[in-house]
DNA sequence: ATTATCTATAGATCTATAGATAATGC
DNA sequence: ATTATCTATAGATCTATAGATAATGC
């Protein structure tokens, strides 16, 4: 007990990683302050020296999750692997997505629940979803010189069914009619955005 | 107290068709059984007379809620006011459905949660999907003749565009931007059915 | 001295059950 | 006699707090 500051900055971060990872599995809802606290080897009792409240967890949480896509940008601008509007519309609706929310895209995991919260929650969404269509407005814009308005409209449309076939697809307990989704609304994406 | 079987009957079908409408406004984990009994003029206690646990309330409600398009594609058939395509989408992505849950789509509103709750839940759904999907295949059948595969693969992008897309505008706290979202997706699905 | 974490618990809330009450229906 | 509903409550769970303990850091 008793550690120091350094050590307590990890174990924030280390709490919020859990959290991040536990709400998108389990919804916010889903899971509580002890047993976040005693998945990172902790018990409740220290948690309210973290954060003034369950909420402000949820807040932090969902802001680590966010802007996924724009890091991957950013990483992209800076040498990493390149992002293409096929790599990103084939990763949104694989089915390694589609079974691990708990690593994947907050939206998709926690929109329902996010619509019911509370204005800081929505706000912080909010921007995440203006960063998320921006990027691929960004990627569309890549392929079809010049027609920027249309790009972004696109990019909306794109953004919309990604988010729901991926809902969808975790909804449906048929696997055939599940993987049919995502085939489909890949497939159709990458149609509407190639040269024509 | 005690009253008649019929009068039990109606009362069940009451405490359904309510919790239905706060489960789509408020969540699957957002409102108690003693909620949902007081808003129908009872206790607590009656509530086990109707069913063996919240969960068997959770399914019938979701039930009722699922295949409106279904009964709204039967009631055109028999005389009521004809379904088309453009009337499905500027319905779903209407500022109207998006600002009441309670009396919309249980898809759009539930389906995060319906992705993590118990198989009974999901089968539920995963037929209330399939149904959604097959009468806007329909629905685009009766716009081009002749391409069936084409009208399935566009049915399903165009249910995940409408599910993702309220989803996202129900998220959104920019009145903006949630308008741009509906208003775009609304009007890029029906340039895709558009006959060309 | 300060503080990061622990144990313990208060207080709220929620599902489900037990037993009482007042109607229905044979 | 049966049963639909009521009041009351047991038992579980969850957030938040109080006070103790054992480290850090001046």
């Amino acid at each position: 007990m008793g550690h120091s500051q350094a050590e307590k900055a990890k174990t924030h971060k280390r709490i919020v990683q859990i959290a991040s990872k536990r709400f998108r599995e389990d919804g916010l809802a889903g899971v509580g302050v002890a047993e976040v606290m005693k998945e990172a080897g902790l018990t409740v009792g220290g948690f309210y020296k973290h954060f003034d409240s369950r909420d402000d967890l949820m807040a932090e949480a969902l802001s680590v999750a966010l802007g996924r896509l724009k890091r991957q940008m950013d990483a992209a601008a800076s040498g990493g692997p390149p992002l293409t509007y096929s790599t990103v519309v084939d990763d949104y609706l694989s089915e390694g997505h589609r079974d691990k929310p708990g690593v994947g895209c907050p939206i998709s995991a926690l929109a329902g629940e996010i619509a019911r919260s509370d204005k800081r929650t929505r706000s912080l969404a909010t921007e995440g979803i203006r960063s998320d269509i921006q990027v691929i407005t960004g990627l569309i814009t890549a392929l079809i010189r010049g027609k920027d308005k249309a790009a972004r409209a696109k990019a909306i449309l794109t953004f919309s069914a990604l988010v729901g076939a991926v809902e969808l697809a975790r909804v449906v307990s048929d696997e055939e009619l599940s993987r049919e989704i995502l085939k489909t609304v890949d497939g159709l994406l990458k149609d509407m955005v190639a040269d024509r």
